[in-house]
DNA sequence: CCCTACACTGAAACCGTTAACATTCGCGAA
DNA sequence: TTCGCGAATGTTAACGGTTTCAGTGTAGGG
């Protein structure tokens, strides 16, 4: 392995002077500094990072957690936060993923280890392993979720935005019994889009019928199950607001096992325009959120953070949109003479 | 920070000690180092990654490469590749995720950065990567794709064999014209499963007729216009075999949008078994891989290359199982007379 | 012609660890 | 008593960079 010193000796200079040419430092004269860079081309010389790091205090090392790769993350996050985070990262920066759950030991978590963290977080039991990172002071952003502590900087989607839209929607499309499935309890996305929707009910003048709550996980499986639950209600809803897109095509699912058609006979409208939405059958009426947007949102701040971390903490939220497809339509007659009685 | 010098210094030994201790050599006194241990403990000490790796010449890092993250990746394989080398791999390595078309320099990529390196391979273009990385002396086993270099370590599903299985499947419920949408042109999985497919075909006594075979690139819109090129043809397959499950989808949908019922009037298979293969509707017939099973074997495999890089390199197939369900049934009457004349 | 200032380069210390090479100490054999 | 030896610990030199501080050489002003 070839060092500065190697190309010194090659240059006949120091490797003082080496380094200095090597990093643009503008004590060193332009043909110094030309020659020097030829020389290390041609030698093919790689700098060390670990050297480098330990005399800069420095990783170089950017951390990417998620809340658990196992449950409740779908794959299409991943792949979309890091899509967003990687092309705003420098190349020369290494960008670890890890599960938040594989963390066994919270020490190994260190501002040595990491120049900064981005947390892909879904629920409150995150909170440990932030403030972990918030008290070890490394630049920290949080993604996805909505915090409440301003001390934190945070990109997050309007989930409660949009789950007053979805609730928007199918009231005007004259749905007057609207039905919702929950995502994971405790998640923070869970309650936001719930408020939400209860708000768009409450603001249309609908008293929220609690029948037509169903809790889900935001798993294909029980969406599946919970509107099950809810097709055999004899009062049941006329349009469900699955909170993922999941949920939505296991809802849909049920619909089909059951002889319900969708929309005929229900309607039904998601979260997340997944890439699948588009392609279920009946195309999937949903809220768009862009985690590609958080993740490349995320990173600027944290770049931003890491630069000047005295630096008050930014909460910023992404919109989120209706994107109206096949799924959700007007009610069949016989259900709006219901609701008209 | 505090260092081995200053655990030193409280338990009034010398640095070198206190390193020895920490690292379990048998040449300190058990309570020494039990002393040492506790003080270290007290005193929150976490090692200087850099200054270790400085020292012993690694990296301590494990590099996940992928052929491209933007396309041809469908995202649950990076999920599901992700899942299963994590939990293969020891916790203090660090696991960074990259794009190989992300690496601008391949200089960049060096022995010295990582102890090891997984390639998520796709197509050939990965070649210049794989080889700079052999080249480079550093560990490396490449998943997903079969490579014929029997000097680089290799784990793989069986594309060929999933291909015949696809093709002996639709062979079985009694369709004679059966149709193909092959993968992106140039990656070794199209390749591979168009062979084993075309292999069955032979071996049943069919002759493969050209204007069945339609190029797709693993994309859902792909799927989506290969098979409206099928089913404009006035000799059109009854069964089609989709190179992946996304394809796939899309080709279910251009049924639906052409009134062409699945699998009344046509037969398909996927390929894969993503999450989403058993909530299409109907649910879909597809030849099973598991990315996860990949992730993990390449891993382990990684590991034991970097602990004696003297062992000769290994390849593994991992099988392909078909999974029936509903997308595929026997032919129509109608067509199967057609077949008979 | 000398002195100073400035532009450039070099020497040496340091970052936190590990490892090769002493050193100390106590004990049993000669 | 002395010597040798092994167990336990210490000294010191790496590892490959950056940075502080101390030169050098040259040009410009007096």
């Amino acid at each position: 392995m070839i060092t500065i010193k190697d190309i010194a000796r090659a240059a006949g200079v120091s490797h003082t002077t080496v380094s200095r040419a090597l990093n643009g430092s503008p004590l060193i004269k332009p043909d110094t500094r030309e020659r020097i860079a030829r020389i290390a081309a041609e030698m093919n010389y790689v700098p060390n990072d670990s050297a480098k790091n330990l005399v800069t205090q420095k990783s170089n090392t950017i951390g990417l957690f998620f809340s658990s790769i196992d449950q409740g993350t779908s794959s299409s996050f991943l792949m979309d936060a890091l899509k967003g985070i990687r092309q705003t990262l420098n190349e020369n920066y290494l960008l670890t993923v890890n599960g938040i759950d594989d963390v066994t030991h919270l020490g190994r978590v260190h501002a040595r280890r990491y120049d900064g963290i981005l947390v892909m977080s879904q629920t409150e039991r995150d909170n440990a392993f932030i403030y972990h990172v918030q008290a070890g002071g490394i630049p920290l952003v949080v993604l996805n979720r909505q915090l409440d502590d301003p001390a934190i900087s945070n990109v997050a989607a309007d989930d409660r935005g949009g789950g007053r839209a979805a609730a928007d929607h199918a009231y005007e499309l004259g749905h007057r019994q609207i039905g919702i499935i929950e995502g994971r309890a405790g998640f923070k996305s869970s309650a936001e889009r719930r408020l939400g929707f209860t708000e768009s009910l409450m603001a249309h003048g609908l008293t929220p019928n609690p029948a037509h709550f169903v809790q889900g996980d935001y798993s294909i499986e029980s969406g599946y199950e919970a509107m099950i639950k809810l097709l055999e209600q004899n009062d049941r809803p006329t349009a469900v607001f699955c909170c993922n897109d999941d949920m939505a095509i296991g809802a849909m699912n049920a619909c089909f096992d059951h002889g319900v058609s969708v929309p005929g006979d229900m309607s039904l409208i998601g979260f997340d325009d997944m890439v699948f939405a588009r392609y279920a059958n009946p195309p999937l009426t949903t809220i768009r959120k862009s985690v590609f947007e958080i993740g490349r949102e995320g990173t600027k701040l944290l770049i931003e953070q890491m630069e000047r971390p005295d630096r008050p903490a930014v909460q910023r939220h992404l919109g989120s949109e209706l994107i109206p497809r096949r799924s959700a339509a007007a009610p069949a007659v016989a259900s709006r003479n219901r609701d008209s009685i």
